[in-house]
DNA sequence: CCATATTTACGATTTTGTTCGTAAGCTAAA
DNA sequence: TTTAGCTTACGAACAAAATCGTAAATATGG
């Protein structure tokens, strides 16, 4: 049985959820295409990362036809939102001001960006 | 030989420098008691865990009397900055600035805390 | 001084994650 | 129809990380 809720993707099985992100659906080729371009991996690998994804509830899958067609099954946003929730805990004691203070401190950041935030800085100042 | 830059800290790894990095130094014990507080874990494992980050040079020790005292050998920021560019890249495609809304937009943040990134960004807008 | 407790060292085991070889089944093309 | 290529399934090997048991050394306090 899958479980419940999906645990926290490794970094392998970030990588592959990267790329059914991005695109939506795809087929373990497709996938390992992506991956093999930035990195030495053989097929096999991508295909028995994604076979445990699947039991592990990480991705879902349609296999009617031979070829099976992949999907994420956790969104983007709520790993993120996990993943970033652990390191507030993990690594700034909890605090999200912390690392928005180091994320804005030591990595470039566009004009047009720096004013998204600002107006998501307003509508929190507001409340 | 202990590495020359020691790499990236294993998740209980990061646990056990998050106490030094609080206490500034520390014997096994002192961590192993800390850590205890929050998980079930035996005194053996702190204790090998740290001397295997001894071996990786995470951390420094001074063994001259027979309780060694260990201190961290990376620093907080420099770790976070690793850590936080690796999520940069890893899950919000390379833009500091999504995962600035992330950490914002999810986690409650004081008004303080709210005026301390506002002059962050005061002073980053300026340039 | 002796018994008890604390400490380090070390190795063994377990658990988790990664990688790949091989086999079996389809499909398409020659 | 036979061959070549692509697919999945599966197990095995390997690697990294975590856990703990045990022994030896050193202190402590009765």
């Amino acid at each position: 049985m899958a479980q419940q809720k999906p645990g926290k993707p490794t970094e392998s099985e970030l990588e592959i959820l990267q790329v059914l992100w991005d695109k939506e659906e795809a087929t373990v080729r497709e996938v390992h295409e992506v991956l093999a371009a930035s990195k030495d991996v053989g097929y096999t690998t991508t295909l028995k990362l994604m076979q445990i994804m699947h039991e592990k509830g990480l991705v879902s899958r349609d296999d009617s036809s031979k070829t099976h067609i992949y999907q994420a099954a956790v969104s983007r946003e709520k790993t993120q939102k996990h993943l970033v929730g652990k390191m507030i805990d993990g690594l700034f004691s909890g605090s999200p001001a912390q690392l928005v203070m180091q994320a804005l401190g030591n990595h470039k950041t566009s004009k047009d960006e720096l004013e998204e935030i600002q107006q998501l800085l307003n509508s929190l100042k507001k409340q």
